[in-house]
DNA sequence: CATAAAACATACTAGCCGGTATTTTTTTAT
DNA sequence: ATAAAAAAATACCGGCTAGTATGTTTTATG
């Protein structure tokens, strides 16, 4: 195989592994030599294509965790219709989407950002740039919707964004403490409410 | 020293130190020895009084925990007056009240949730307990707004305390990635607007 | 086809981890 | 005063940790 193309894929079969292995069991608890089991290498491959641990930590958040958000939280809100439809729709439908297992595991970011955003600028800033993105979205769909004249002008945008973020990043977490759904049909309820009341 | 007195003076500063450390670097990176050291005694003393650290990890959340969170956001939403005044107050006014220390590592219950509680039932008992009883108090306000006419009918109580709860442990998250409060005041305008629209 | 460089493997280190076994010190009950 | 029991200290274990040093194999290039 050609050397450039083989690199690729041993980068990308590792950022995989780890990134399987820190949603499933958290980044501190998981071990390099853990993730080059899984990926059937050695730690030797490993330190050849990553200086540290917290160098693959960083990467996979900037590109997995990213391109995960991203595809299933903000892409969708550059949609055409109704503004809060697509809101509801978007927050709604990835929660139904979610399997079982993503729904006992939570959201990868928000684990993240739990377990490490409070000891490493690194993890912090790549972590940042996520939610930025995902606000800046939300603020222009609120926006456009206030345009439009279907949402009420009297709210501010950036401040719905950060409430509806937070309230959806909160439920991945305690859901985690259930065994049923129940706990996000309420939440799903809560969420139709507000945005209903956003309603122009 | 009494017997009685010196064990529950030693039990309580293990709990109290390995609070602070379990708050400050996590659960699963902060060893025995590391909690131990912190409380100026060894090893022996600490399995003489636990018989894991799993244990003391449940004890932690039962008690500590536990407490804090009642005084801070279950206790005040008991006392009289106005319904939607006393939410505002309480979630915002815990917010404020908060120091950079507390803001920089967040909610301790969350940080539990989020760091271990999809792997270890033992766990997730003690944390869900803590959101039920806090559940229960948002419901019993909520309830009391509607009855005397404060809060329109048309809202599900349950529903809306969950998303309280969501957005409120969301953003004690999402804080850890600023080192300024903009997204704290974004929330809590956000809060406001929220409980606003609740109005009768 | 030789040489160099990249990709990966093997073997190792010092230190930390949760937990245990054993001993010493302190307190209690008689 | 003394024996028993509780509290705490000491010393240890096998296994895991991030990272390093040094090999071997594979690919690229002249």
């Amino acid at each position: 195989m050609e050397q450039r193309q083989k690199s690729e894929l041993t980068k990308a079969l590792i950022l995989n592994e780890s990134f399987k292995l820190f949603y499933e069991n958290g980044f501190k608890t998981t071990s390099v030599d853990k993730i080059m089991k899984a990926t059937k290498l050695t730690k030797g491959a490993f330190y050849h294509h990553y200086k540290s641990k917290k160098e693959l930590g960083v990467e996979v958040i900037s590109t997995h965790i990213q391109k995960r958000v991203y595809e299933g939280m903000i892409k969708p809100l550059y949609e055409e219709g109704n503004a809060l439809e697509l809101l509801e729709n978007t927050f709604s439908g990835r929660l139904k989407s979610f399997s079982i297992y993503d729904k006992a595991h939570g959201c990868p970011m928000n684990n993240f950002i739990n377990e490490i955003a409070d000891e490493e600028q690194a993890y912090q800033i790549a972590l940042k740039r996520i939610i930025e993105e995902w606000k800046a979205a939300l603020v222009h769909l609120l926006e456009r919707g206030q345009q439009e004249g279907s949402i009420i002008m009297t709210i501010a945008p950036k401040a719905i964004a950060i409430y509806l973020i937070s309230a959806f990043e909160g439920v991945r977490g305690i859901r985690k403490l259930y065994n049923d759904d129940q706990i996000l049909n309420d939440y799903m309820s809560g969420l139709s409410l507000y945005l209903t009341q956003l309603k122009a």
